[in-house]
DNA sequence: ACCCAGATCATCT
DNA sequence: GATGATCTGGGTG
């Protein structure tokens, strides 16, 4: 079981570290294989500007839920990061489905379990994840969170949906899934701190879905 | 494979 | 009044 010393360190190093880790909510779920990380200096962070109403939960003990809404029709799962109170925060992005398959399979109404949980709206819809959920402790139910098995290969790249702080490569995965909510473009960092091509021998792409690797402002290099 | 627009609302300017 | 840590379905080549 993670504990809360796991959440006390700041949200890069969290973010690495969840990826292979287990997280159920009320049994249903899988092992988290992509995070992105946001700290209180970090522009794109809903706690660059300080505290408010909305993002209280950023601002309290690690180790807790911060849940959003986003685009008015979403929910986004973060998981409070540390020492202290700092305003950091892990966000969830993608789950390989482990458990609960068919409750996912309802709320989501798909059975690709390769789409069930591959992006941070979609994640939270298969898991039940809700308003009701901001500011709970993870250390309790309805969650369950389990550390991973064994050593796990991640690879680090450019976040996604982002204006700003564009640049920092804290959007995190685990090497050679097929359950991200999109591929991880290169260069990638590897988990050696070695810049790697391809993320796998012998593989081309990450895990290129057809048709999910669309139009994004990031896909857009200035043409110039 | 790529591009586009619509849905929908809390938050912030 | 605009924006956004998103997703989906539709269109086109």
């Amino acid at each position: 079981m993670i504990d809360e010393a796991f959440f006390a360190r700041d949200a890069e190093t969290v973010a690495r570290a969840l990826i292979g880790a287990t997280l159920l909510v009320d049994g249903v779920g899988g092992v988290i294989v992509e995070t992105e990380a946001y700290d209180r200096e970090d522009p794109a962070s809903h706690s660059f500007r300080g505290e408010t109403p909305r993002n209280g939960a950023m601002f309290g003990p690690p180790g807790r839920a911060y849940v959003y809404r986003s685009y008015g029709m979403h929910w986004c799962f973060n998981v409070v990061c540390g020492p202290g109170p700092t305003g950091a925060a892990v966000l969830l992005r993608a789950i390989e489905p482990a458990a609960g398959l068919d409750a996912m399979r309802e709320r989501r109404g798909l059975s690709d379990a390769r789409l069930l949980c591959a992006g941070p709206g979609r994640l939270c819809q298969a898991l039940g994840v809700t308003r009701a959920h901001d500011g709970l402790p993870l250390s309790a139910p309805p969650f369950r969170l389990l550390a991973s098995d064994g050593p796990t290969a991640v690879l680090a790249g450019p976040r996604i949906g982002i204006t700003k702080g564009v640049e920092t490569p804290w959007r995190f995965a685990l090497a050679g899934s097929r359950f991200l909510s999109r591929p991880l473009r290169e260069p990638c960092v590897g988990s050696d701190g070695r810049t790697q091509r391809g993320g796998l021998p012998g593989g081309r792409n990450l895990d290129p879905i057809p048709d999910l690797n669309r139009s994004n402002r990031l896909d857009r290099k200035d043409p110039r």
